[in-house]
DNA sequence: AGCACGCCGACT
DNA sequence: GTCGGCGTGCTC
């Protein structure tokens, strides 16, 4: 029998099955879909076994070395779903397999220095003796440290040491020593008097074993009694108690409870909504779902009904959130209904935590997995829901390969198990509200909030008009005004402004000079903090110029504000208010988004200041104002989706107010108030909105008229780069209809990042069936290039940033 | 990714 | 003359 097998290599040349041998007494153990050791090259490598067959073409096949699995990692589905990935998202087989499973069950490989069997260590020098140490083997790294390579080599070469390729699990299973009594309680009484009277730690371990004959962890007795493990070792050696491993999941919530909720009463519209998409999952029937609903009107409870509706058909799952949305509030709500049915995958687990996670879905223990993007590969085998909270936001799509969006998993999938996907969210993305237009999804409407709570009142304040009253700070009069007077009634505020760090850029007033990052194209960033200059691409620090370092002068300014300069400003306008600021540098810790979030939650603070980041999930009782500081931040980026993607901020933020007893008011300050995305977000009117933005882009002939493909060439020397996009560019020409728009070669709207020179070309185009096709041969025309002459290219098949 | 095979410069 | 530099190509 023999093995098809995809070995963890994502390279273009390893990227097709390899042949190997399976010896007799495994022919059983081994099915498509488990993970196993091989020899590749000389050394040894993790692959994925995808086929077994009868016969090869291949001569002189080699044998699997190892498995490492006895049930299969990927099922019959999800091995098919992988190919369908590679091939659409132009990535290799291994990285499709690599991104669906946890880090965990990649390999870890040690090169390993071996004495040859039957060889004593006493047999070598000195030195070799001192490596060795009593030990049969040990790390090459160690080796090389400590032995010159020469006399390795010789060894090596001469058979005196033999080379060893280690392949295991990188994390493996957690597991706990439980001890079970073995004894009757009369033996043990027995033992007790004729215990040494001296001997306290065992006369203590026998009492307690006497008072509590239950099964116990090492761990929790040890530290119980406070005895050492050499008692617990010796009870087991002398058969009193009886050790076994037991396998563990290392549970990030061990020390939070969670309060049991159960259904709240629906809305006549969430019943609606509840209809259709119950019925789906009774029916088996694929369907796609846009769930519409203004912020505030009960998405979330429509949600957990369903689920329970699939759980009682015995199905399972997958609930998708944006990553930042997976507050403690979210995973609150899924725990507090589903209790330990629930699993939960975000980026804030370590591999450990994720791998155990996985592990209780693949099981079968639990039936509803809440998570992050890669959520959507839960091996679950019998689906009844797919649901993909606030659709709209651009997380959901891998910037890094495979570049898959996981909508379009989430439907394949769906397709596959039958069942309905739910996609919901209060300003939906242009396409899927196009998509449910055209009844290729179905359109369920919630446009009223729960228990018919009004919409927040929006103000715009112009700030060119604060301007010229000779207002020049941050804070509009109306905004000042609002935030004094909840502060005085004790009401929260939320303030948004997009843009970390202290100001945009720094600029030499004489010559203009802006400093730039070395590495990338891009203008540094200044952190107060830390005082320094700071590149938001590459990481690049550096210290702040006292003198331009072109002209020499001194007139150094600081331009654009970020939050941590409205932090300072706050203080000064309003010293008694106690401000939490979120963005990517206060809550890069464990657990410190969550932190910040519950410090605001509990009232310990008056203002949440923060980046889009906090835009969507929150919902506390006592929000009455929201601020935006600056409206245009993201609309005047190079991005065909700034309109959109500012309509869908300024929505979502305002969502934030007013959600319960209390009103809510938006304030909303802006250089361009009559810009249409402002002004329809202020009177919160989408479709409105989505007309005027599907004229905008059928006119400049954007998504979702048309279909995009991103073909971008980096390389540290900046004709290479371009060599190569031109390259592509010609075979797309050549290959592609009259119809498809090819823009470019140009350079990327960021030049160079990290040091390498970026150009890309820009696909446009309706149908074009041979395009999968083309884009695989310049991958394959590539092929070895990329190595040698350090050319990466990078295809993104509807790409959501330009950049 | 490694490792071997292969073809040109500074050395016992 | 050889040791070794890393360019190229292959791994079932």
């Amino acid at each position: 029998m023999i093995a098809e097998i995809f070995v963890e290599l994502p390279t273009q040349q390893t990227n097709k099955p390899f042949d190997y041998a399976i010896p007799e007494e495994w022919h059983d153990l081994i099915c498509p879909g488990i993970r196993v050791a091989v020899p590749f090259g000389g050394r040894k490598l993790l692959g994925f076994v995808t086929k077994i067959k009868a016969n090869s073409d291949v001569k002189n096949l080699k044998e699997i070395d190892h498995i490492l699995d006895l049930e299969p990692v990927l099922n019959k589905e999800l091995l098919v779903l992988g190919e369908w990935l590679a091939t659409h998202t132009v990535c290799y087989t291994i990285a499709a397999y690599q991104a669906m499973l946890p880090a965990a069950l990649k390999g870890k490989y040690e090169k390993r220095i071996t004495l040859p069997e039957g060889r004593s260590v006493a047999e070598y020098s000195e030195n070799m003796q001192q490596l060795f140490c009593n030990r049969i083997s040990i790390s090459w790294d160690e080796a090389i440290a400590v032995v010159n390579m020469k006399e390795l080599k010789t060894a090596l070469a001469n058979g005196d040491l033999e080379i060893a390729f280690q392949v295991e699990d990188k994390i493996k299973v957690k597991t706990e020593r439980v001890l079970s009594l073995v004894q009757t309680q009369t033996q043990l009484k027995e033992l007790l008097d004729s215990t040494r009277k001296n001997a306290n730690n065992q006369i203590k371990l026998l009492q307690f074993l006497i008072d509590n004959p239950a099964e116990i962890t090492a761990t929790e007795l040890m530290n119980q009694l406070s005895i050492p493990n050499d008692v617990i070792k010796k009870f087991i050696d002398q058969g009193i108690l009886l050790a076994k491993q037991v396998e563990l999941y290392r549970d990030p919530f061990a020390m939070t409870s969670f309060e049991k909720t159960t259904h709240m009463t629906l809305t006549a519209a969430q019943e609606a909504a509840f209809d259709s998409i119950a019925k789906a999952i009774e029916d088996e029937t694929h369907e796609n779902f846009l769930l519409f609903g203004v912020t505030g009107s009960g998405k979330t409870e429509v949600y957990l009904q369903t689920i329970d509706q699939a759980i009682q058909q015995e199905k399972q799952a997958i609930m998708l959130v944006p990553e930042i949305s997976l507050t403690p509030q979210m995973v609150t709500r899924f725990k507090g209904r589903f209790g330990e049915r629930v699993a939960v995958l975000h980026s804030g687990l370590s591999n450990g935590e994720k791998y155990d996670e996985w592990r209780k879905i693949i099981r079968g223990e639990v039936s509803v997995v809440v998570g992050a993007r890669s959520a959507i590969y839960a091996p679950f085998q019998n689906l009844g829901m797919i649901i993909i909270d606030e659709e709209h936001e651009g997380t959901y799509k891998q910037e890094e390969s495979p570049r898959y969006h996981a909508r379009d998993v989430a439907i394949k999938r769906a397709e596959h198990h039958k069942c309905p996907v739910v996609m919901g969210s209060a300003t939906p993305s242009l396409e899927s509200f196009a998509r449910a237009k055209k009844g290729v999804y179905t359109l369920l409407n919630l446009n009223e909030r729960i228990n018919q709570r009004a919409m927040p009142t929006v103000s715009v304040v112009d700030m060119r008009e604060e301007l010229r009253m000779g207002n020049r700070s941050m804070f509009s009069r109306e905004l000042s005004e609002k935030i004094s007077d909840r502060l005085l009634k004790k009401e929260q505020i939320v303030l948004l402004l997009n843009r970390r760090g202290h100001s945009s850029f720094i600029m030499c007033r004489d010559c203009g000079l802006v400093v730039q990052c070395p590495q990338c194209d891009v203008s540094l960033t200044y952190h107060r903090t830390s005082n320094q200059l700071k590149c938001h691409y590459c990481g690049y620090e550096t210290n702040v110029p006292r003198l331009c370092p072109t002209c020499n002068s001194d007139h150094i300014r600081f331009f654009g504000t970020g939050t941590q300069k409205v932090e300072e400003e706050i203080a000064k306008l309003f010293p008694k208010a106690r401000v939490i600021r979120m963005d990517v540098d206060t809550t890069r810790g464990k657990g410190a988004h969550e932190r910040l979030l519950k410090q605001f939650g509990d009232g310990d603070a008056d203002i949440l200041l923060g980046t889009q980041m906090i835009a969507k999930g929150l919902d506390y009782p006592n929000i009455t104002l929201v601020g935006v500081l600056a409206a245009d931040t993201s609309l005047h980026i190079a991005d065909f989706r700034a309109s959109e993607k500012t309509f869908q901020l300024l929505t979502q933020v305002s969502g934030r107010a007013g959600r319960h007893l209390l009103e809510g008011e938006v304030v909303v300050q802006t250089y361009t108030p009559e810009h249409y995305s402002i002004e329809l977000a202020a009177s919160q009117d989408f479709e409105s909105f989505y007309d005027r933005e599907m004229m905008v882009r059928r006119n400049t002939a954007f998504s979702p008229y048309y279909f995009m493909t991103l073909i971008t060439a980096s390389s540290e020397d900046q004709f290479t780069a371009i060599e190569e996009i031109r390259r592509a560019a010609i075979m797309l020409k050549d290959g592609l209809s009259k119809q498809a728009i090819i823009f470019g070669p140009t350079p990327s709207p960021i030049a160079k990042i990290n040091n390498r020179y970026r150009f890309q070309c820009l696909i446009k185009y309706k149908n074009e069936p041979n395009l999968l096709e083309i884009l695989h041969q310049l991958n394959e025309n590539l092929g070895a290039k990329t190595a040698k002459s350090g050319v990466y290219l990078s295809i993104d098949m509807n790409p959501n940033m330009m950049m």
